[in-house]
RNA sequence: GCGAGAGUGGCGGAAUUGGCAGACGCGCCGGACUUAGGAUCCGGUGUCUUCGGACGUGCGGGUUCAAGCCCCGCCUCUCGCACCA
């Protein structure tokens, strides 16, 4: 082959590890050094790979294929998290079983991914929606039941009848479906939830073991929400019953002038007054019918009086019950003690409705003598506390907690954020929660007999009947039943046994529970035992590189974890922290756009002009409506200010900028024609070359050429190599050097840099007639975990018989690599005036000696003296002159 | 509003963490080879310049012999959170 064609050799050496399954993972250790390098697995929809996906794939190929290299034990493996809303939503619109859509959409990964050359062991290979690995996943929910992490509660959630499915908050506007614009109800439904908040402390604590962004840390810490306080308790006037409140700050409880209910809390109809009832029940009614969201939107503190007292447990004060929506039914007890000195969002519910505000805290243990003008949030000493007087916050919270213990009228509270998982659904494509009940009933339901299902006595399918598979459908549309679409297939959800009518479970799994677990199951994918060996565990955990987007920073990562540490209480995995080191490869957007703003009347408008508001983008100055125009990017310009303008008229400032991909605003990258046009490999280098890993990065296809020009040098390189050509002294520098470069990049994922020392290399050893066989050698080594296809081929054509995989990664000579001498640069004052070669550890005198050497360092130096001088062996001179 | 990250040529980005700003690539300009070029190869390319040099890493100050990097105060963008008591 005379030019490099990725067209013949890409497919060539696809078909070359398939068959030789170079990527198998080894089954018995050969080393003692293990690396278990896992991407997030896709959920297989049905547009495909888009750009952003291979961005992960490349980067841990990289690793895996460097790690291999280097003679470690590799699991890299791939699977698909398969169940999910798009393929039954197209199964009620098309009737085609979920699993058939699922199965073509799989099929089109696997050949995108095999197409860009990834090194998966794919014997490995999982889908969540096998029933070989559903049975495990309903053994791990049986594992949580049975340890009463799972239990069964009335959750309030939206119901959208017309629907028939529950929707979240997001698909809700004005008390209406998104989609469809139906009507939507807040009522209870049975659902399964799992006690995740038991594992709070146990969440957090973990995460100081492990090598994660620290922003992902940060969401994780906030999204559990742990805070310290007190519950204390508020009696009613006539002694009848009790508020109980929540508080992080029991130090100003005699700061409490009003205490506030949330409008669904329970006692807000027994403490409201005759007087003020009707009020009271509008209030509620009205926030009733608000969303979470409305409700949330609004930052104005309405709310009512309730016309009820109760009681200060600390100084017996007789204080007014209000009701108002700020406080959050969900969080605590659904209660607050308001003190309105030392609280934002009652300092301004007590302005709104004249309440007194009373300071109990201050910076400096006097009292203020000014009214505080907005709350004093901050800890201080205690000031009109009577006998607390002079604490500080931390030692009053302390005293006081102890002291409401003593008198029965409080204790110590830890509250989260983080609320438990509600882990079911009212739909058909994901797991059957492996539960039944029994059924009371006079015949037989299945012929549609009356009957009463006992949904208290929850009974778990045996373990040696699992996987509990979903039974067939015909029709996948959302019932008017709330116990989900399951419950129509009676003939699977009732069985007899005994003589004994049971109902089985109708609810399935979300899409999370397959993903809580896979990389457990990767580690022994084809156990038909156990979810998979302790061996195995012991040999591959934890994942030591995890790589997958910033989007399930939370969610995903976080019930994982869960899981994870349910399973090492329980002794099934060794180590306590799942993902060892985790990395989020940043977005990939559209290319960049310019784009011009018009109004109606037909002239453009300066983009400085456009506001964008509720109802759209405007022209500021007259207030008509604009629309957006694309502008070729040979039609911009950039102004003095460094303003984006339109070359032919400058007073027009366009927007630059990049754009999410979206099949909307049409600028989606597909990887096939990609690779069709450059190959996978320049695909892939290109993907690493954009920028650092993590950033994110516009897509520029014109950018991929540059790439393509590098394997094409590659390979005319690999042509010109000759055994009987010898590397002179700087060309072995550079050849260390760049193997020193290349190996501390992978290891620090600096894939960008990596590949820039590499298109260094080429272009010197292309500008050789005849290259140095030893060069070309460590030249194909370095390059293939980046272009593995043309790395394989290069040294193909350097005669070796196996691939390049097993090769010893090219180790570096640190004497080589460094150079004797160096040129540094000789500053005046601070500025650069001339270069001196000289040895790196030259003295100082010497140094100086080179330095006056240069005409131009003579000249600057004339009638001065050298009043200082800076030298820095092998970084710079600088001589301070006067 | 709060939190995190970022701002460097026309563009993507480098800069061993205080030591030559702009590596590498795109684009652009010029040249070679060509019937041809959206192919390939070679050279140039931060801005201004009186060709000595001056200026230059979002803006304004500061520390230092020396600042893209450190400190203080702002601006803009991206992401996350958003009444959590």
């Amino acid at each position: 082959m005379d030019r490099y064609d990725p067209s013949v050799i890409e497919p060539k050496w696809q078909a070359y590890w398939d068959e030789r399954k170079t990527f198998k993972t080894p089954e018995t250790p050969r080393s003692e050094k293990k690396a278990y390098i896992l991407d997030m697995f896709p959920y297989p929809s049905g547009s495909g790979l888009h750009v952003g996906h291979p961005e992960g794939y490349t980067a841990t190929d990289i690793v895996a294929r460097y790690k291999r290299a280097r003679g470690y034990d590799v699991l890299h493996p791939m699977g698909w998290d398969a169940f999910g809303l798009p393929a039954e939503q197209h199964a009620i619109q098309t009737g085609t079983h979920p699993r058939v859509t699922t199965q073509e959409n799989i099929a089109t990964f696997k050949r995108q991914l095999k197409m860009l050359g990834f090194s998966y062991d794919w014997d490995r290979e999982i889908d969540t929606t096998d029933p070989a690995y559903v049975r495990w996943t309903q053994w791990i929910f049986l594992e949580l039941f049975e340890r009463g992490l799972a239990y069964q509660s009335e959750v309030p959630v939206n119901w959208c009848p017309a629907l028939g499915t529950v929707l979240a908050n997001e698909e809700i506007i004005n008390g209406l479906s998104e989609r469809g614009g139906h009507p939507v109800v807040r009522i209870p439904i049975r659902q399964w939830m799992l006690r995740i908040t038991e594992y709070a402390d146990k969440l957090l604590e973990g995460l100081d073991l492990t090598e994660w962004p620290s922003s992902t840390r940060t969401m994780q810490i906030e999204w559990i929400g742990r805070s310290e306080g007190a519950q204390v308790r508020f009696e009613t006037v006539d002694g009848g019953d009790s508020v109980e409140v929540y508080t992080t700050r029991p130090d100003t409880l005699l700061g409490c002038t009003f205490v506030v209910l949330a409008p669904e809390h329970p006692l807000v109809e027994k403490l409201t007054s005759e007087a003020k009832r009707a009020e009271v029940e509008a209030y509620v009614a009205a926030a009733k019918a608000k969303s979470e969201r409305d409700r949330q939107a609004s930052k104005e503190k309405t709310g009512v009086f309730t016309g009820g007292y109760v009681v200060n447990p600390v100084n017996g004060e007789k204080i007014p019950v209000y009701i108002a929506d700020y406080v959050l039914a969900g969080y605590g007890t659904g209660a607050i003690m308001a003190v309105p000195a030392h609280d934002q969002r009652d300092f301004e519910f007590a302005k709104a409705h004249g309440l007194p505000i009373r300071e109990v805290v201050s910076k400096d243990g006097n009292p203020s003598r000014e009214p505080l003008e907005e709350a004093m949030i901050e800890e201080g000493i205690a000031v009109n506390s009577g006998p607390y007087n002079g604490l500080k916050t931390a030692e009053f919270k302390a005293k006081i907690i102890e002291d409401l213990q003593t008198s029965g009228k409080g204790e110590r509270r830890v509250e989260t954020k983080l609320r438990d998982w509600v882990f079911s659904r009212q739909r058909y494509w994901g797991e059957p929660i492996p539960i039944y009940f029994p059924v009371e009933t006079e015949g037989d339901p299945r012929k549609g007999d009356p009957y009463t299902i006992d949904y208290s006595k929850p009974m778990p399918v045996p373990r040696e009947e699992l996987p509990l598979e979903l039974p067939e459908l015909d029709d996948f549309r959302p019932g008017e039943d709330p116990e989900g679409v399951l419950a129509r297939a009676v003939e699977w959800r009732f069985f007899e046994r005994d003589g004994k009518f049971y109902a089985r479970e109708t609810n399935t799994m979300p899409q999370w529970a397959g993903s809580c677990w896979y990389y457990l199951r990767f580690i022994d994918p084809h156990n038909d035992k156990e979810p998979f060996s302790q061996e195995a565990a012991k040999r591959w955990l934890p994942v030591d590189l995890y790589v997958g987007g910033a989007e399930h920073a939370v969610l995903h990562l976080l019930y994982a974890r869960f899981w994870h540490k349910v399973l090492y209480d329980a002794g099934i995995v060794p180590v306590p922290e799942p993902f060892q080191k985790l990395v989020h490869q940043g977005m990939i957007l559209g290319e960049i756009e310019y784009t011009a703003f018009r109004r109606p009347s037909g002239e453009l408008v300066s983009a400085r002009e456009v506001k964008s508001t509720a109802d759209g983008e405007i022209h500021e100055p007259s207030g008509a409506p604009v629309t957006r125009e694309k502008v070729d990017s040979a039609r911009a310009k950039k102004d003095e200010r460094g303003e984006w303008v339109l070359a032919s008229d400058p007073s027009i400032a366009l927007e630059a900028r990049a754009h999410k991909m979206s099949k909307s605003r049409g600028n989606v990258v597909n990887p096939d024609e990609i690779v069709r046009e450059f190959g996978a490999d320049a695909m892939r280098v290109y993907e690493m070359f954009m920028g650092p890993l993590e950033a994110t990065k516009p897509w520029n296809t014109a950018s991929i050429g540059g790439v393509r020009r590098f394997l094409d040098r590659a390979y005319q390189i690999a042509k010109k190599s000759d055994a009987s050509a010898e590397a002179s002294p700087e060309l072995l520098q550079l050849l260390h050097q760049t193997i020193r470069k290349v190996t501390d990049d992978i290891e620090a994922l600096h894939f960008n840099t990596a590949i820039s020392a590499l298109m260094v290399l080429s272009n010197e050893l292309n500008r050789l007639n005849a290259v140095p066989k030893e060069a070309v050698s460590i030249f194909a080594r370095l390059l293939h975990p980046f272009a593995p296809h043309l790395g394989e081929e290069i040294w193909a054509m350097l005669g070796h018989g196996e691939s390049v995989q097993f090769a010893d990664w090219p180790e570096y000579d640190a004497s080589l690599a460094e150079r004797s001498e160096v040129e540094i640069p000789v500053q005046i004052l601070g500025k650069v005036r001339g270069r001196i070669t000289i040895a790196k550890d030259a003295d100082q005198e010497q140094a100086l000696a080179r330095a006056k050497e240069l005409p131009q360092i003579l000249s600057q130096l004339e009638g001065k003296t050298i009043r200082k001088v800076i030298y820095v062996p092998g970084r710079i001179l600088n001589l301070i002159v006067g």
